[in-house]
DNA sequence: TATTTTTTAATTGTACACAATTTAAATTTT
DNA sequence: AAAATTTAAATTGTGTACAATTAAAAAATA
């Protein structure tokens, strides 16, 4: 009982978090607070505190005695991300090109590092939070806590969409990975030289490379997206 | 203990929404679980996870073993605050053009009705509460779960900054309530209008009456900005 | 007297029991 | 048998007691 029941709380928040953002835990799905205290044992108390944390930031949906979900994707869902990300995603590398300090550049360039590393040898989920972990470090750069909330919703959501969308199975899909990694070299690039416009552009450009990416998934014929639940509002 | 404890919760947490926006709580200020629980007959567990909620919305901070309180404000807050919104406000407007619906567009007429009255007989608070509803609508309808967040949390500091710099004391903060309220009258009309681009420089506009109306408060000689802490990071 | 250490009080965090609500199943009614 | 009603089970929400941590006060040491 000593240095446990914070140390679980925090594992619970972390072990969430991941298996949201890398779909282990599906958009929709129910969270159960029983099955989940007793894996984490911990008592509900704690257990409900996580859940209204993590629904502050975007990851679940509580509904008002009615149990707690993922948060839903759709295709409104995808169709607001790839309106507000180059926006977001944008100013967001704008001020990291203004005030990245020298240690956050390092910690820039070791995720990048541990994100090529990933791409070789890794699952899908440990691209997917190899990259979120890059894409976190630039939101620390840019240091403005009015973009923050949002950046974070998106990273969310980029994660999962990573998880969907980018399965390196032929060869256009390995070599759009493989586009956005040389992207994130030139991101680095232009934060260490401080140029505000070329990391404003880099923005852009990363989210039509996944913009393409999905494109490649939604042929014209079907409409087989992979995602969760496909309705706008979480359905009753 | 009917329909009341479910109701008393709803009620603190709105209560201390509206209390942290028109000051009456300042940034800084620390909550006392005790008191609040005394005060609206709540035990603490549902009065906590109320403190995680507003925390998840950027109304309180809460700190490890060191209890809840009201989200700081300071200079570089200020900054980040001027950077941040004429983009996320901007992006808004620009939305709610496109989408607002005619329920909509007359809930937001009704809302800057209230704002005229307010402006004329009510208190300052209620004047930057109801420039809040305002605002809040014009969110509703842009409708983009991606910029909600951020925009949520600029008007909590907008209704703040409001209460801080706005108080017509003089003729030319008066004048810049006035102009406030025909911008108001505008962003109707462009919304109405579906014009994005009318919408979207509006913003700009709003929000550099903000800071001109912040600059009569700012002279050359005294720093002295009755704001809370003045201190970037909350203070130890 | 100033500083450190110890003791005490106050505050924060968790566990468990019970109340309230919702979901499911069983029963009754049409 | 289908629909509506009642009953039972499961789940969510709250209150209270207690454990753990931090802040304050008192005592001890230099």
């Amino acid at each position: 009982m000593k240095d446990s029941s914070r140390r679980r709380k925090a594992l619970l928040y972390e072990h969430l978090k991941v298996s949201i953002m890398t779909l282990v835990l599906a958009p929709g799905a129910d969270l159960d607070e029983a099955t989940l205290s007793e894996e984490f044992e911990l008592s509900r108390t704690p257990l409900r505190e996580v859940f209204r944390q993590l629904a502050g930031e975007g990851y679940v949906e509580l509904r008002e005695n009615r149990g707690t979900r993922v948060s839903g994707m759709s295709y409104t869902t995808l169709r607001d991300f790839f309106l507000a990300a180059p926006m977001i995603y944008g100013a967001i590398l704008r001020l990291a090109a203004v005030n990245a300090k020298p240690d956050q550049i390092a910690r820039l360039k070791a995720a990048q590092d541990a994100f090529r590393v990933a791409l070789r040898s890794g699952s899908s989920a440990a691209r997917a939070m190899a990259n979120n972990l890059f894409h976190e470090i630039t939101g620390d750069m840019a240091d403005n806590i009015y973009l923050r909330p949002s950046f974070k919703r998106l990273l969310i959501d980029h994660a999962r969409i990573g998880m969907t969308f980018y399965r390196p199975q032929d060869a256009t899909m390995a070599e759009n990975l493989s586009k956005a990694c040389d992207q994130h070299d030139a991101i680095i690039a232009a934060i260490e030289a401080g140029d505000e416009a070329a990391a404003a552009q880099l923005a852009i450009d990363h989210w039509n490379l996944s913009r393409d990416q999905i494109e490649l998934f939604v042929t014209p014929e079907g409409l087989d997206l992979p995602l969760g639940q496909m309705a706008r509002k979480t359905p009753a």
